[in-house]
Order: C-alpha cells, then sequence, then structure tokens
DNA sequence: CCAAAAGTGTTCGTACTACACCCATGC
DNA sequence: GCATGGGTGTAGTACGAACACTTTTGG
C-alpha cells in the first residue's frame, strides 16, 4: 500500500522532551535509538504523527507507548522544520514538553526504542536530529514558565515538602532562591495545603508535608 | 509528476497573522480567497511549505509573495494540526505573526488571493478554516508580549509621538494606560530617543517625535 | 551533645499606581 | 479666546530582596 499524491508532502513527528528532577538536579529522558538514523545515539521520546490523529494526540500517544506516562501536564514547544534535519526525508517535527514527578517513575522501552534513561540536562550525550536544540528551548521555556506559572507544581509527587518543592524550583530555573521568601512566597499562592503528616528523613527535624489543592491545573500568576 | 510515500503524509503550511494598529483599533490581514475550499471567504495569508524551505522561510517567502512585506519582524506562533481542519486534506499549519507600521502600507493582492484588506479584530468576518482560532491565540500572545519585551516597537514607523505609541500599546494590549506613567516607563528603557523634530497636527501644541534606537531588535525588558 | 535540615520576621529599596493642571498651537 | 491634544511631578503602596538564629530530630 502506498501513498501518492500531486505535490511533495514533508513526514511529520512529534517529539517530547520529558523533564524530571532528579538528585537535586533538571534531568531529560531520552531513548537509544534501535533503528536507523542514528542506530545506538540518543534520542528524544516521538513519532510519525498518523493521519487520523491531532497533534496532541500524536505526543500523548508516543508519550505512553514509549514511556508509559499519561496523565500529564503536555504543552507544545515549537516545531522544527529545517529541510536538512532528517537525513532520510524531509521531516518537520512538532515539539513538546512535559513534566513529572521524580520518584520511582517506571522506564520502559517501547517499539523504536532500546533503552530509556534519565539524563541530567547539564551533561547530555551527542544526541541524534536537532534535538539538542529542542532541549535547549525547552528548557528555557520551562525556565520562563516556572517564573509566571505554577507549572512547577507539576512536578510534585503527591506529597512533598517545602525543601523538595524548592529544589525543584531552583533546579528548572537554574538560580538558587532565598529560603524564607520562596516559602512566603509559595504559601501565599493558596496552592498548596498541609497534609498534617510529617516526614522523617535522617538525624534532623522532620518536615512538614504538603499536597497540591487543585492538581493539574496550571495557572498563571503575576 | 508524483510523489509517493509508504505511509500517508499530511501537507503543511504556513499561516501569517500581521497585525497593525490603524485607526485606533488593532487590525489583521485578511485576504479574500480565491480558489477553492472557502472560495471568497476571509483567510489569513500562508501557503504550502515548499520541500526544500524551513518554515520560517516559507512563511517570510508567503508574507512576501501575499503582501509585499517583508524585513519585518516574524514569530512563531503555534501548530494547529486537528484532522479535519481542511477538507481537501490533512493539513498541519504552522502559524507565524508578525507585527507592521500602520502608515500607508501598499496592500497588493497576490497570486492566491483576490483582494487583501485590513480588519479590526474587534470585528471579523466569518473566517475559512480555523483561522479565528489562529488569531484569537496570536492576539493572546501580543498582548502577553507587549507586556515584557520591545515587541511593540515593530508596530511603529520610523518616526512617531509617544500619544501613537501609547495607543499601540493600549490596542495590543486591550487597556487604557495612564499618560504620565506610561511616558515615564518606555523613556526609562532607553529605546527610543527624541529627533528633535516636531509634528503638528490640528489646533493644538505639536508633539515631539521620536526615534527608535536600535531599530529591528526585540528585547526581553522587566 | 553534636550534626543536620526545618522553620520563622523584619527591614529596605524599588517599581508600579493614582491623580490634575499648565502649554502650545490653529482657527 | 477657546478648543484640542501635548506635556509634566509627587505621594502612597505593594512587592521582591537581603539577611541569622532557633527548633527538632537521630545517632
Amino acid at each position: 500500500m502506498t501513498y501518492t499524491y500531486k505535490y511533495p508532502h514533508p513526514a511529520v513527528t512529534t517529539d517530547i522532551v520529558i523533564f524530571t528532577v532528579r538528585e537535586g538536579a533538571l534531568n531529560v529522558l531520552l531513548i537509544k535509538r534501535g533503528g536507523d538514523p542514528y542506530v545506538g545515539s540518543w534520542a528524544l521520546p516521538g513519532g510519525f504523527v498518523r493521519i487520523d490523529e491531532s497533534l496532541d494526540e500524536c505526543a500523548k500517544r508516543e508519550l505512553a507507548e514509549e514511556t508509559g506516562l499519561s496523565d500529564v501536564y503536555l504543552e507544545q514547544l515549537y516545531s522544527f522544520g529545517e529541510p536538512q534535519r532528517d537525513p532520510r526525508e524531509r521531516v518537520i517535527s512538532v515539539a513538546y514538553y512535559t513534566l513529572t514527578p521524580s520518584e520511582n517513575r517506571e522506564l520502559k522501552a517501547g517499539t523504536d526504542a532500546t533503552e530509556a534513561e534519565w539524563h541530567p540536562v547539564s551533561k547530555l550525550p551527542a544526541l541524534a536530529f536537532d534535538h539538542s536544540d529542542i532541549i535547549e528551548l525547552a528548557q528555557k521555556r520551562l525556565a520562563a514558565k516556572m517564573e509566571y506559572s505554577t507549572i512547577g507544581l507539576q512536578f510534585m509527587p503527591e506529597e512533598f515538602t517545602l525543601s523538595q518543592l524548592q529544589v525543584v524550583y531552583e533546579q528548572a530555573i537554574g538560580r538558587e532562591l532565598d529560603k524564607r521568601n520562596f516559602r512566603k512566597w509559595i504559601l501565599s499562592l493558596d496552592l498548596i495545603e498541609e497534609t498534617g503528616k510529617k516526614f522523617s528523613k535522617g538525624a534532623h527535624r522532620p518536615a512538614m508535608l504538603y499536597r497540591i489543592i487543585k492538581p493539574g491545573q496550571v495557572e498563571i500568576i503575576r
């Protein structure tokens, strides 16, 4: 079965930058390519848009297929369309990005991926295609959005401490924050509340656990 | 000559939202469609991406072909890919937006356009495809960007008065501004300077003319 | 009792807001 | 001289930035 057109058509893919904060650093999920081109290179998860699915649906589907993630915050980032960005044929990629909590996320290799692994954005391996550019832009967008929206909460698990949340903010915006100012600010937004529980870890005062009041929402603040 | 692929490929277009402020209102440039589908409807300028040009190049080329505009600020907005958004075939559109000075812009109808006209965004006609959605999103993006970048200067001709600039800001962000505060703010940015000339119009004190110090640049402020 | 992270208030500066009157011109 | 838009300053407020010590726990 083949498909014929009067004019040349590009192929269209979605690629997804999946961020998490783990071991105190911002990480992205990469898969080791199992097929040509760039066999064995690290690349972003993603794949071709089916003829009857929307771009958002494609990104969601690829995300689920290649990593098992679903029901996450997903946002379109930018479209990349340099003519030679894929050696096979003209491929235009609509990039998305998403955030996920760091805790024990199960990584599974899908059909196109031989391996999936978290990589700190500070030391990425050589990447296939223009995926370095995509990650760089995603990181900028993330940093900007952390400053004026509640997107940062998407990184958090059900219950978390303010210190953990602060680390997430610091990693995502790439700058240290004052503890007292951060706590005053985040609490003044009325987006999180105490669970009443405490979290003990190590030889020091246990931390209060918080939860997100309206999970799944990303609001513009400021 | 035909082009055959193993899997179905979507067509890819760019569509361009061209903003200006004229007669004290934010306008977009629309063309009357000369071909199927939606013959006779108003639509955004744009067209198919050639197989060997980048998305940016395509947007620039279509802009020049259909309106004669070149050397303008042009920024990618979003990609629209609902499967049924074009009745002909699956078409994914990468939308761009741009700003142009209001003054006596020559409008020319190109190959695909029978007519090109400015329309106030406050009363748009029914539009082809999902172009209303595209304009709505562009307007939101523009308003947001006016607040934290110098994009607004892209609307201005070589020389302009502060009152004209204020009207542009008010129209683009959709809200009235205090004259004294606006002038203090815009002058504190050191982006514009007096030309020394004055502009007389009507029975009142003539206004000082200003020019942009570094034309063509869009900076992040705040 | 020591080490380690949790938790907590105040001061200062800056940047935005609100607001009303005189100026220069054409007719 | 009057109508019209151009041009100017000050006071109050709110928000972000800087900054150090006490508390609670485990070992």
